[in-house]
DNA sequence: GCTTTGATGATACAGTCGTATCAAGAAATG
DNA sequence: CATTTCTTGATACGACTGTATCATCAAAGC
């Protein structure tokens, strides 16, 4: 316990160089699948030797799981920064803003779409991860709509007989449904905000 | 041309063989994803050689493309099975019919949407794969939707002014993103077809 | 300047992967 | 019976995987 620091040594800061090289991952998560990421890929992409990745990320779980924390940090902000962008805060516009959010309609939705999917087969798969990784995005999402469909519905702008927590689920279904049409290539982003649209408008016009 | 057959040879069906492996291939990407159908492992659940898995497939791709198209096959029966044990073949039925064989209720939708969401993210990375695939579920499953809202409509039974193509894409948007719900565990399957019968029957009542 | 930490390099290990090649046995039919 | 097909077995190849182990070098702060 009584060690003494005889010198003060070179400092880095961790966090910064775990997020490169855990942002590596995900660019290559999205661009060619999460199983192309390999611990010598996602070295050579972040422009480091594989022994740093090694030395930053005791194992490649660690290395997932770290990652996917980051990926769940962009999309809430991405969030966010969508919902600000609408100007008033009002019901309509938060649940407006979460989803096309959400939805895949420019370079970096797209990026956290599909990053993302890669995920979610990954967990399907292994579902050990599922259990470390804890926290789960969609139901906090879930909550907050059907929160603000709730105080649509005490102002008047929706069909009170309608149940929030169903509609709720519905509406991130309908959004989740979309974004992999979008990636299967059925349809582009455009038209899948069309569609989204389409549907929040009628639920909004009682 | 001219070759005589001196001797006809021991005659073993093809299709079933193939179908046989295919098969097994497909038990393995709904239980342990689509990633741990390796030659060797479809080989072992299938109970035959490696060899033979060589003999009938020439190459791996051959292998899940094939697989794919029994897998397509599965679907496409139990939609038609859905529907017809419904009764009357109505447009209202039609359209309950096949998103509710879709949706992940019971052990056969479940496996088919396991199988389904592996190639989805084996597609996405590889878009060779796709180019070969050739024909688009999806799609197909739309346009029949779509004609289906299109008769309900003439039929009055659903709100003349919304547009049938959007309606379409909508639901079925919404049963894959239910689907997928039910495979991250955020519900199971009964909460999820609730929700789904939900929106059909508002649908249908204006 | 010395010590600690950050960082690289080369290399190795035991697996698994898809694919290929050899030989040889089993079955069915003319 | 002979011939063709089906089926297995063992085995090998090169490539890739995650992980580990060596030594070495650069940088920063007391």
């Amino acid at each position: 316990m009584f060690q003494e620091r005889i010198a003060v040594p070179k400092r880095v800061n961790h966090e910064i160089r775990r997020r490169q090289i855990g942002e590596a991952l995900l660019r290559i998560a999205s661009a060619r699948g999460l199983q192309s990421a390999s611990m010598r890929e996602v070295a050579a992409e972040a422009g480091v030797s594989l022994r740093l990745v090694q030395y930053y990320f005791h194992t490649k779980e660690e290395l997932l799981l770290t990652s996917l924390a980051y990926l769940g940090e962009r999309l809430a902000t991405r969030v966010e920064n969508h919902i600000r962008a609408l100007g008033p805060v009002t019901p309509r516009n938060i649940v407006y803003g979460t989803l096309t959010a959400i939805l895949p309609t420019d370079a970096e939705s797209l990026d956290l779409t599909r990053a993302y999917t890669g995920y979610y087969t990954l967990v399907f798969t292994d579902p050990d991860l599922t259990t470390r990784h804890g926290a789960t995005y969609p139901d906090k999402v879930e909550r907050l709509l059907a929160m603000q469909l709730t105080a649509a519905q005490q102002a008047g702008q929706i069909d009170a007989t309608l149940n929030p927590e169903t509609i709720a689920a519905g509406l991130l279904a309908l959004t989740n449904g979309l974004g992999s049409s979008v990636l299967g290539g059925q349809r582009d982003g455009a038209a899948a905000l069309r569609i989204l649209i389409d549907h929040i408008d009628r639920l909004f016009k009682p």
